[in-house]
DNA sequence: CTCCGTTGGTTGAAATGTCAAATAGAGGGT
DNA sequence: ACCCTCTATTTGACATTTCAACCAACGGAG
């Protein structure tokens, strides 16, 4: 094999940097949504997504390309929020085979409930630790490696970037 | 409840960018990494571990911290590379209850075999599509956002930044 | 209209991760 | 030595994710 480009002394403390960064944050946002709200950070995600559209409901597989998981992984987690009474599915009319997520009222209220706390954490954890330029920073980094990522052969999810954000109210 | 500080655009812009970041850039190396050699990124960091130690050994508890993973994760990872033959567990002789985490020929050689393409491939993914500033920025900017982190109630894991690093041979 | 190769979605089993015990040795009194 | 508590690690049950079928409906070609 040919001797490849080990990295350099500032790629690498990038790079753990970065390993270490996404490992505690999203344990740490992770165990503060679940404590305050009862949700995982996964739940908070398709509720928002539901929540963000106007007539809340969503085709399973658009959801699964918005929040950027595998369809099977998808449905499996709207059975599990359906038993919890956060969503329920309906069948699609337009195209038989399909289905849609709808947000339920008590779907609606836990997410109204939780975003408060949850965006309290992700800015306290998060953004608050960093200067503007480097919340600027982080943004347009993360843009450029995600345009050449969602080009390529784009994985079991798909394009489009990620959201989490409170209701819009 | 008190009326948080909703996120800003370039605040909201960055948080999603993180979120899609995380996802796609975890999805991507640790298929290409599987598929290259066979490894989960979470074996390979054991590897990497255990391979930059003099004597190739390192305390379960220890190795824990290292890998920012609690324990009980650690111990069932070890189990299941062990019975692949690329780790072996030893008792430890200093502490009666301890036990030892120890690379075997299998283990380092599938690590030399490893190395090359991983770095290539966080290389591609990540590194290369960055500017040098912004190589630099991203390092500085977890480490402020890790300060704080590993400082106050650090969860499962502990203190330490991470790191996935090719052999040192 | 029927055939067939996609597409949307689900399912179940295997792999992985979490959480709460359970086990066992260390260490400090008494 | 004996007891109590704390630490290191493992274990097993349970939740979540992945992977590979599977099923049914779509939609175009013949």
């Amino acid at each position: 094999m040919p001797e490849p480009r080990w990295l350099t002394a500032e790629e690498m403390r990038a790079w753990r940097g970065y390993l270490g960064l996404v490992r505690l944050l999203e344990d740490r946002l992770g165990r503060d949504l679940q404590e305050q709200s009862g949700l995982s950070m996964a739940d908070y995600e398709v509720l928002v997504r539901l929540s963000d559209t106007a007539t809340r409901r969503i085709r399973m597989s658009e959801l699964a390309q918005l929040a950027m998981v595998s369809k099977s992984r998808l449905s499996h987690q709207v059975s599990r929020m359906e038993a919890r009474g956060l969503v329920r599915r309906e069948a699609c009319p337009e195209d038989g085979r399909g289905s849609v997520a709808v947000l339920t009222g008590p779907g609606y209220a836990a997410l109204v409930a939780a975003a408060p706390g949850h965006v309290d954490s992700v800015r306290r954890h998060l953004l608050d630790q960093l200067t503007a330029e480097q919340v600027c920073s982080l943004g347009r980094l993360a843009e450029a490696v995600l345009d050449q990522l969602t080009g390529e052969g784009a994985a079991p999810c798909a394009a489009e970037a990620d959201a989490l954000q409170p209701v819009d109210e």
